[in-house]
DNA sequence: GAAGTAAGCGGACCACGGTCCGTTTAAAGT
DNA sequence: ACTTTAAACGGACCGTGGTCCGCTTACTTC
């Protein structure tokens, strides 16, 4: 197994400070009986580990199950989907990113001035997403569902309220969408690993973006 | 039937002058086997007509094939997957709005200078993918496969170029990208349809994101 | 107009996502 | 400990997207 899913938390973790935002990080771990939340980790960890082995492509709601000692019915019970499976795979992905943005070190973290924030978040997103952009690209099925996603309003509410506070120009929550409209997944990974695109050029774009709005780094 | 789906060019329309781009508009008919060409015709009217009857929802390849009097095996064969043919559908409404912005009249035409062009034709594409949304975001599936449909190269280069002409700021290239991606069609309807948002505002942040780059209208 | 051939045709077939419902079981009350 | 109940379980079942392959047919060549 590639990554073995560190402990995995099935209570949330307590004692967590959130720093800026209202909005539960990771969520919908709530509150499940017991063995729903032994078939829940059992499940996530079977299904990262046939990611691994296999690949996205081969990773169906009956592998997962029986990888994982439960009956169909289990997996789709508890993640309502293939999407909602692949999401919530994402989602725990995503916990790292989250932790730098929300309460890491500068100059992502919070005890930089919110301009440098944002200038550093659009590479460090791409960054994050082309390492996981497998696992992103499958989850992509539902282009609605795309503005649902925890992670992703996390991420809009984030870089809004980054905009503000750097005082940026124009419709600052438009303006956030626009922003993470260039820096999405499925675009970045057309422009670079099938136009050939250098990274460099569309972290420019990002910074050049904020700029003209005002955000000076 | 609401849209009785006109003519429907079996073979591509001769004598077009194409206006400022080498991309051929609409794509894909080729040339094709006569039986092929004429089950291509009576496949999309009858998807048409079920489309409008029943919604994307239950539009699937075996009732598409049965009302069109054909095998599902033929459907396959001409449109390769269930995207492909609601792509086709697409491309074919796409065609007015092509005509619009390749060869129609100001502000959206040739005839006007660019950066007016620029400015007018947001609020055009959001407005036309108000009005095929539904269709739009069925045939929304596999997220890369937006970047090579034949309608958003088009836009795409028709975009760069408008861009080149009217001497913006910063990367044609991927300000055209940015643009098209600030008003994609699973956005504007999450923020419209969804969120409440006036259209008028997305109009708006258009036109502030080309004047941010020095297109004044 | 006969023969040859590449393209088109169609429906049986398969795999996977998703649903349903009878059975089991964790937990709360007594 | 015993009862109760709502939640979880699991696997049979279904519909649809997609493939396959033997048969048919429109075009070409002579």
């Amino acid at each position: 197994m590639t990554a073995p899913l560190p402990p995995m938390p099935g209570p949330p973790d307590p004692g967590e400070t959130r720093t800026s935002l209202t909005l539960a990080p990771v969520g919908e771990p709530e509150l499940l009986r017991a063995d729903a939340a032994r078939n829940r980790a059992l499940l996530l960890e079977a299904a990262s580990r046939l990611l691994a082995d296999c690949g996205a492509a081969d990773l169906t709601m009956e592998s997962v199950a029986s990888a994982a000692g439960v009956g169909k019915g289990t997996v789709f019970r508890r993640f309502k989907d293939r999407t909602g499976l692949l999401i919530a795979l994402l989602d725990h992905r995503e916990a790292l990113l989250q932790a730098a943005f929300l309460s890491g070190p500068p100059p992502m973290g919070p005890d930089a001035p919110a301009a440098e924030r944002l200038h550093a978040f659009g590479p460090a997103v791409m960054r994050h997403e082309h390492d996981h952009h497998e696992l992103i690209l499958a989850s992509r099925t539902d282009p609605l569902r795309t503005y649902t996603v925890p992670a992703q309003s996390l991420r809009l509410s984030h870089v809004t309220l980054l905009l503000r506070q750097a005082r940026a120009a124009g419709d600052p929550e438009l303006l956030a969408h626009t922003l993470l409209g260039s820096i999405d997944a499925p675009l970045v990974h057309h422009l670079t690993c099938e136009s050939g695109m250098p990274p460099d050029r569309l972290d420019q774009a990002w910074h050049d973006l904020l700029t003209r709005y005002g955000v000076e780094r």
